[in-house]
DNA sequence: AAATAAATTTAGACAAAACTAAAAATTATT
DNA sequence: AATAATTTTTAGTTTTGTCTAAATTTATTT
């Protein structure tokens, strides 16, 4: 597999997660940052390989290939952020671009080996699950905090958006992973939430409530 | 930098390190698995971005701006295969392959904090030397063990080929960095040496010899 | 100093992965 | 049910990096 096949299998995957029928190709080419055209080439291509089930018109799924090699991507992916974060000192906004080339590495003793360094981490550095080398990973019940009902009590358990303007947004407002949320108020303008958070109120946005993973406690 | 310009240019270093004339482009092509016609092709286009010097048929040489981008390519080569080595437990003879992988992802600040957090490592586990950031790196003084006289007591500093064939080989007969080796005999017809190691001796052939840094002691 | 051999470059072709523009199919709207 | 809008695919190019085969230059022999 090559390192633009990984990519497209990857995103697929991902997709596949939000809406489990057929991907379409305008889908994938958002993702990518592609044209529907170069989509459609590249999938003929995966279908041909039988990484992917397709008919012209229908969208795509994974075929059970498919998707155990994009579950590999994603375990290398997410291990390697760990390292980053763990035994590098990188902050979590900076590790998503960085691995996103290290998922490419092609070595499943390389990645079991740094899985077995990190001491098995189920949980990457925004709260996803890292698939083990069967492709099994834990499913925690979370939700998202834009869903949660007035005056609930929450704990912060990941991030929707792990680009580094978001997750450096919820750093300058000392919003971690772990960290316990009161919802105060809910103004029903504009969604946006009063939420007290170490007895200190603090107001969010909708957006920002809709990106947020959270377990009510 | 693509990922095959990277390849050429380390491979050009290698070369210019050893004969520092104009490299041709025969030499190149045989090191990177290629034709000369390729060769060609990728020298002008190094030479378009002044990474080497090139006159048509008076081969190539690397400028400042190559001979920096070379040293950086091979420091992240070198620092990848002792990460693999200290940290993950891989053996000597297997992680060349893997940092000719590794040594194309794109971040100083990532080598730099790996550099760190192996605690600013000299030589690599085939005891090359280690470029630091700035493209400094020690040179200590060694020789291959062909060329030593007869008598002489050594110590094992590096390897010159780092093939798996090569090193395995060593490990079989528990040469390592660091092995004291004494020169008993040397055969006229084939050059072949009987040394003595741990108290045992050992017959081993030139083409090993030939492979192997050491320095009297 | 030619003639021959070897090395190098050019010319033309190909595969991978992308693009634009146009055609075809599907979906939504009147 | 017909038309319009949207989505998807096809056709034809482009760029990168490779190749083979032929032409050219340089090096080595006679
Ligand atoms: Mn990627
Ligand atoms: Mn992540
Ligand atoms: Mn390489
Ligand atoms: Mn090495």
């Amino acid at each position: 597999m090559t390192y633009s096949e990984e990519n497209y299998i990857k995103v697929i995957y991902h997709l596949s997660l939000v809406s489990p029928k057929g991907i379409n190709t305008n889908a994938i080419a958002g993702m990518i940052e592609s044209k529907a055209s170069s989509v459609t080439d590249m999938v003929k291509k995966l279908a041909e390989k039988e990484l992917v089930d397709y008919q012209k018109y229908q969208g795509v799924t994974l075929t059970q290939k498919g998707l155990h090699a994009a579950k590999m991507i994603v375990r290398k992916h997410r291990l390697w952020e760990v390292f980053l974060v763990e035994k590098l000192d990188f902050t979590w906004d900076e590790v998503h671009a960085l691995a996103e080339e290290l998922e490419h590495i092609k070595s499943e003793k390389l990645i079991n080996r740094l899985d077995e360094f990190l001491g098995f981490p189920k949980e990457d550095p925004h709260g996803d699950p890292i698939p083990d080398r069967y492709g099994q990973m834990i499913k925690v019940e979370k939700q998202l905090l834009s869903e949660v009902g007035l005056n609930k009590k929450v704990m912060c358990l990941g991030v929707k958006d792990s680009s580094p303007s978001f997750l450096q947004y919820l750093d300058k407002h000392q919003i971690s992973l772990g960290s316990e949320i009161e919802i105060i108020n809910k103004e029903a303008f504009d969604m946006s939430l009063t939420i007290l958070m170490n007895g200190k109120e603090i107001l969010i946005s909708n957006k920002i409530a809709g990106n947020l993973f959270v377990k009510v406690i």
